[in-house]
DNA sequence: GATGAATGAGGATTCATTCAT
DNA sequence: GATGAATGAATCCTCATTCAT
């Protein structure tokens, strides 16, 4: 492994677990057994580590959506989806308890995550219209707009949110999980009885996930 | 006006315009042309601001929300609790868009918090009880609570939200009475037919004051 | 009582339990419940209470000093003068304890605590020469001047030795009485056979004092 | 030479001249001409060049004597000590001007004074007792002792001590010897007719030591 | 590729002292 | 006599970043 990505590897680490803000440049550094020098013949500065660590982040984002593969199975599609980006959002999950801070520091970020974001945006209508389509969801348009962008904003938020609700909690893959099972619930009174019947598979699924998260 | 009230209003200030981690001691003392003496002879440290400009929110927002006197116009109820509650984290949004960092930073700070999340969930619950119990909302009590949860989820993101989706955005009150906007758009499918006449009307409501702010 | 007096009371006070330089004029002025301001009404500065302070330990020392009537019952002179010497300097430790530091600031302060050892070695003159006198004690000149000095040293140094000896050691009379019995110890193989006997009376009076302060 | 042990070097220098309080690690790097933050780079905080200057006192005392190897001239080897505690002293100054605070700051530095006064203490037995055996002392047990304590108060004393006794003394070598000579006067009395004999040579020697520094 | 010493502006905070009331 | 808000220079320390080797 190239120390390049070592330090980002170690710098994505560190950051969850301290904050980004609490992470100085020393401590990556040091936490390799590295010289601050040798960071810095790596990366210009410490924006650029946050930048290659969101480079990374995004790209993993893109490969997990492949919506013509998964058309016809469209609840299991949304799982996965789900799973995914969850998934990834915990993986960098010192990027969204700090998103504002972060994003107004470094304008070539900010455009970079509003593309993401408007990424996560088509990809959580390509889902629904496959719902809509299969008669899982009986929505108007402008219905199928609200809830997908309350379905964007419980996702981009929920590790945030999380963080605050607890003190000194630790974000777990059982909180993660727990995101999901909210997301879930809010589609869940728009969808027709076949379409309750998927979801609730869906739902008991997550709990199970919680449990084995808890125990 | 006090010193020490002046130096509460320039930090709130800064810190909205900012960024709290962004402005020092004595850029506020700057900002107000004193000493940085005299500011510390107001506050013990940077946090005690932090602190107070806290409380004062905390008790600005138990204010705003009498529920019994408005048990019987409940569509207005809300429409004056989402308001107030909207407008208090505008007031005080840089706290909302450094959560996690402010809080880990203070246990204190972090239980206070606690405190005015529940009494959030509470009022909403007191909300839509009074919505069930007048027929405009029709959901069991598991549901119910999946919606509150669901509201102040939003409510709690919004402000953070935002501020990551526009690059530099400033923002103004027309994003705030989106985020009323959005809540209701939640609200609305799960309505009874009566319910929904007086969500489309608060919607209605919302979208006059949105037009307004932006021109 | 008047606020001049409290001050140099509280101040002594304050000095002698967390050290002068930790001692803040604010500290005294909390301590006794009265506005800094009205501190520097009182005292042109923080130097000025600690000679001040100086000035009364002096009075204080002079006071107890009256060789000529005295000058039969040398050895219970000796006592009295002992006891008087080392409980002024308990009861002004924390002047010993900074010496150099506190007198090094100011000139005016150097001298006057020179008078005051002047004043000591020829106190102790006195008593060693009526000590020699009496036939309690057979040194030349030379011997007696070189006993003195080391008792002036001793006695002007207990409190501060004492102080390094034991970690984060309450002065206590005790402690004060050891010192006593110090000096006595370096006296005793000096004196006479008639000597001795009195100098043993002198110890077992100051072992029982120490053994008082434990208990 | 290291710039670590430049700072150590400076530090030691500038405490001695202006006692430790008044020096701060500005002052420290001004003096070096190199940045404050460098100086940080070496060490944590001011506290620990202290500590490190400690160190290198103590492992300076400890090498100095070696009791075995000078039995037989016991003369000589209380000589060689005395002269090399003192020396010492003399060469960290600073710290005993300031003893008291210094300590009570500082819980590991106080554990490792004590150590180095038990040092002390046991290394003047050993040379106590070598004079007994040789027949130029001629005490009991407890009058051992009590002499040894003496001798280390005197030892430990000495250089704060002599501080307080002159407007602005500074501490020189001359001053180091008659401590010494200090010492021997107390030492004298107490010896046989062969152990004044010696005692005699030494403080001559001393003696014209005093004499060469002062001109 | 890598080292690690060095930079220096800037951060929070302290405290003796002043002064208008 | 007394208040207490205000001062401001000074203190210790941090950290992103540079650069000679």
């Amino acid at each position: 492994m190239k120390t390049r990505d070592k330090i980002i590897q170690a710098a994505l680490e560190l950051f969850n677990e301290s904050g980004e803000p609490n992470v100085t440049t020393n401590h990556i550094a040091a936490h390799l057994g590295i010289s601050p020098g040798n960071l810095y013949y790596h990366f210009r500065n410490k924006e650029e580590i946050i930048h290659c660590i969101f480079d990374e982040y995004a790209r993993d984002l893109s490969i997990r959506f492949q919506p013509q593969a998964e058309f016809d199975a469209t609840a299991e599609s949304l799982l996965g989806y789900l799973d995914a980006v969850f998934m990834l959002m915990w993986r960098y999950r010192f990027f969204y308890a700090n998103l504002p801070d972060i994003l107004s520091r470094d304008e070539e970020l900010q455009r970079k995550y509003l593309q993401a974001q408007e990424e996560l945006h088509s990809n959580i209508m390509v889902l629904m219209n496959s719902f809509k389509d299969s008669g899982l969801l009986d929505l108007d348009e402008n219905e199928l707009l609200s809830l997908a962008n309350t379905l964007k904003l419980v996702a981009s938020s929920w590790i945030c949110y999380q963080t605050t609700q607890a003190p000194g909690a630790k974000i777990t893959k059982g909180v993660i999980y727990q995101g999901v099972l909210q997301m879930l619930s809010i589609v869940r009174p728009l969808t027709t009885n076949e379409g309750k019947v998927r979801v609730l598979q869906l739902e008991s699924h997550y709990c199970d996930q919680v449990q084995r998260d808890i125990s």
